[in-house]
DNA sequence: TATGGAAATGAAAATCATTTTCATTTGTGC
DNA sequence: GCACAAATGAAAATGATTTTCATTTCCATA
């Protein structure tokens, strides 16, 4: 049940590790690689069963690919014009970690992020 | 241009101020209540204006509106099988803050969400 | 009380990410 | 070479959300 494509997976990376499958599809596109976007979602989807990489949501609600191992931030995004900032969250995984212990969860991840004006808007 | 329909909103509150779009309309379809589903979704957007309701998105990507003044909690969600838990989230709140203030943003807000495997699971 | 225009409404179509279907292609062991 | 499972991708289906546009409702003023 290996799909994880490893065209797909370079893509990722090469894309900074964190992308949406649209833009994977995209970038593969330009780069004249001839794949279909269906293989491009099934192989992300493969990467995460295998966790290779995990899932966030943009604003918008589009799916974001992520590659695990890459350094855990979390960002600062702007709501006017969009600019993002990353940042440390140290203290976030604690919490996580904290309160997926209080009640007994193991695998424990998370999503954290933080949204507002920016200075210039 | 205020749009912020009351009986939208109230639906909302009803629905114990925690739904989506889809779930809005359905409810008041079911009250029987006359509106489309345009309007469901114009008098949402408006009350997201008017700061009276915050959207966060759940993990497949749906948005969902949340009254604003409830009790501000995040979630620890089982990957497995769904089951939720509402936590505390002190530490965040102040990291947000904190945050945001460091990078010259006002107006702050923050999504924070917990999965993991349960116990049971 | 008419009346003219602005705001609100909603049905239907458009959009966009994602998933499903299904027929075709590829790869592998025999 | 052959059979069969896995992989592929085009096209259609799905589902949330947005846009379009014609109609209706409000409201202030003549």
């Amino acid at each position: 049940m290996s799909r994880s494509n490893p065209r797909v997976l370079s893509t990722l990376e090469r894309a900074g590790g964190f992308a949406s499958a649209q833009e994977i599809y995209r970038l593969m596109q330009r780069e004249g690689e001839s794949i279909g976007l269906t293989t491009v979602y099934r192989a992300l989807q493969s990467l995460v069963n295998d966790k290779i990489v995990d899932v966030l949501r943009r604003e918008d609600g589009e799916a974001i690919y992520r590659l695990c191992g890459e350094a855990h931030h979390h960002h600062l995004v702007c709501k006017g014009c969009g600019d993002t900032v990353e940042i440390e969250g140290g203290a976030i995984e604690k919490w996580a970690k904290m309160m997926g212990e209080e009640h007994g969860f193991r695998d424990v991840g998370h999503t954290a992020e933080i949204f507002g004006l920016c200075a210039k808007c």
